[in-house]
DNA sequence: CTAATTCTTGACAAAATTACTCGGAAATAT
DNA sequence: ATATTTCCGAGTAATTTTGTCAAGAATTAG
């Protein structure tokens, strides 16, 4: 799984729309944008893949915007990264057993069970859980992370 | 904690030398770069690292080369990784808690959770228990090594 | 109906990071 | 002496990530 602030990014969004998201309404991109501090138009790439992943309806005109597709309970951290990161970690040795002259690779397994480390941390947190300190205040800018593929 | 493919290319390449090396002579870095297929010169830089780290020793000159400077039972990956990477996270949220606006953001708590799930996972880890591993693979999975952090 | 609002889409550009190279110097075994 | 090998600083190339832009389509308010 990669984590970069894509991700990041995407996690805080939908926290604030989860914060800020009054019965069934929707919540424009340019609200979120403002109270995060982020740039609209990268929003709205994200949220693109948010809505494909069905995490996320989109309603447009006026008074529009996105709404939570299930109840923040049964949003996970790990569908959300998975969503917006372009997963195409087939770069390193990925998933085949022959990622080393028809070897395994030394470092396989490692890197494996590291991945499901983290991925099964992330699948077992929801957006809810994380949603214990109501305070509302995010960070802008969020470097680097965890890389694991 | 940071994981690229530079982490990745230390961790490989320090396999490489606790399976070669037989009592406490030194392995030349073309050797581990023809049998692991990296570029020397990247390896110096890797090794650069781990030297002053004190994960290897050096010797210069014919049949010079590196060894463990411990035994592998005594280098956990974390170290190795952290060792590599330059972890200049000045940019993350990281330790102050007033990452926006005064306040502490939303995901500090979770990435912050989150990399103390990876760091204790690879700390836990030695070079010999991969190469443990690697040998009995169909042994049992692995007991878990998360200490509360 | 008209206009404002908001999402939708694809392609592109800027910025940052990562991976990797290069040239030469110092040490050392034979 | 010479070949081998680490050591070092600095730089470049490649890739990835982040973010922009413009035009379009749907919806609502007035």
């Amino acid at each position: 799984m990669r984590l970069t602030t894509k991700g990041k990014y995407a996690v805080t969004a939908l926290l604030d729309l989860s914060l800020h998201q009054i019965d069934r309404d929707y919540i424009s991109l340019s609200k979120i944008a403002e109270r995060q501090d982020m740039p609209v138009s990268y929003l709205e790439q994200l949220f693109r893949n948010l809505r494909k992943s069905g995490i996320v309806q989109a309603s447009r005109g006026p008074r529009g915007g996105y709404r939570l597709a299930k109840p923040s309970t049964d949003i996970n951290i790990s569908e959300v990264v998975v969503s917006v990161e372009d997963t195409l970690d087939a770069t390193q040795c990925g998933g085949s057993a022959d990622c080393h002259s028809g070897n395994r690779c030394l470092t396989h397994d490692l890197w494996s069970e590291l991945n499901s480390q983290v991925g099964n941390f992330l699948v077992n947190k929801s957006l809810e859980d994380v949603i214990a300190d109501k305070r509302v205040s995010f960070q802008k800018k969020n470097k680097d992370l965890i890389i694991a593929g």
